[in-house]
DNA sequence: ACCTGAACACCGTTCAAGT
DNA sequence: ACCTGAACACCGTTCAAGT
């Protein structure tokens, strides 16, 4: 017993990391066990809570990596002649991720801390960051309407290609290939963005045909439940 | 020891079908387990492996159920003036619902079989009935478009607003309030309904302008990688 | 200072033995 | 025929004890 510092912190962290995607990789979230990891680096279980407060923070920084690996990705993207044309070649390439790792990328929508405990704010900003790249190159697009409108449209799009990768990695869609899930994805783009298209673009919001429609509806809405 | 025949099978189908459920709803899947289960009820654990196969049998009969009301939800809306608001109340309808029992309607994508064994059929059958309800929804808006399409169509918006309530209940999309997630999808619907109403409806399609555009990005596409 | 490993309180699943 | 409960092979997490 007693210390044996063949492995510095950093180096331990990086094995403890490492072993836990890879067996992530392989059989999921159901398949990792802190006992699991300990054997596979040659530890005690133990060690694993010396570095990580306990298996849902292991967790989560494996999440954290894969956002990163993502964003990377995302940002190293060659330009594109149109605005819409970046925007497909956006989700096409968070597609492309999600599917060369199906199970790992999983994780990240499978995984709930306890509600006791909030997403930490690094991840929060990982996130963020993510969405930041979806809304430049939406802005383009969305011309001069207000920043809210912006967040917005990032936000559907973002849901809506995650929702897309989702069912299809867990085959809840009957969608199977991933050139399936690719027509979804290239249809959703090319079609929100066409209606976006058609919005008017900023001006006086209240008395825009959209808005009073919308409202019209809302009203609807809550008079007939 | 040896049977007690207190209750029927089908009883205690329901019984462990009820307390599974209450667990979910309460604690999340990973709050469940069979000994909890067996405990509730008053029966030993081993009695639930002579109703269900195993627990991942449980959750699917679970997940069943969900699916099953959330269809009959669908099914009992009201008229709507027109397609368009129908496809809001279904959206918000769906919306609604899962945010009523999020716990429980997150199972539906946090449960994952092991992969050597596929979802049963009768599983697919409820998520198709779903998506026919889409697609009978959608159907006087694509007009005369092809079947393919309106799968197609069908699907996308079943993932988007999935993708939505999905991020939106488990916090990563800084969405948080169900008024927010509402937002997001009554924006994906009238955005992507506005870019549908914009297609060409059927025609010739290799020769309408936008399939001609289809295809000369699909092309630019595989020679810039 | 760092790591161990026993200990505690749990799991899913099976199956001989009981009624 | 139905149900039990002990048994097996696992868990996450803690913490006194060792080096």
């Amino acid at each position: 017993m007693g210390r044996r510092s063949t492995h510095t912190p950093e180096e331990l962290r990086e094995l403890i990391l490492r072993a836990a995607r890879d067996i992530i990789e392989r059989g999921g979230l159901s398949g990792l066990s802190a006992r699991e990891v300990a054997r596979r680096i040659g530890y005690s279980p133990g060690t694993l809570y010396n570095i990580f407060e306990n298996l849902d923070d292991l967790v989560l920084h494996v999440e954290g990596r894969l956002l990163e690996e993502l964003e990377q990705e995302l940002t190293a993207l060659p330009r594109e002649e149109s605005a819409e044309a970046l925007l497909r070649r956006l989700a096409r390439t968070y597609l492309a991720y999600t599917h060369r790792q199906p199970k790992l990328w999983n994780l990240l929508f499978e995984h709930h801390l306890p509600p006791s405990r909030p997403v930490p704010a690094w991840y929060q900003q990982r996130i963020e960051a993510l969405l930041t790249r979806i809304e430049e190159a939406l802005a383009p697009i969305m011309g001069d309407r207000d920043a809210a409108a912006l967040k917005r449209s990032a936000r559907v799009l973002w849901a809506g290609v995650h929702g897309i990768t989702s069912l299809s990695t867990t085959d809840k869609l009957s969608t199977i290939t991933t050139e399936a899930a690719q027509l979804l994805v290239d249809d959703l783009v090319s079609t929100y963005i066409l209606g976006l298209s058609q919005r008017p673009a900023a001006a006086p919001l209240a008395t825009s045909p959209h808005a009073a429609l919308e409202a019209g509806e809302l009203r609807d809405e809550s008079s007939s439940t």
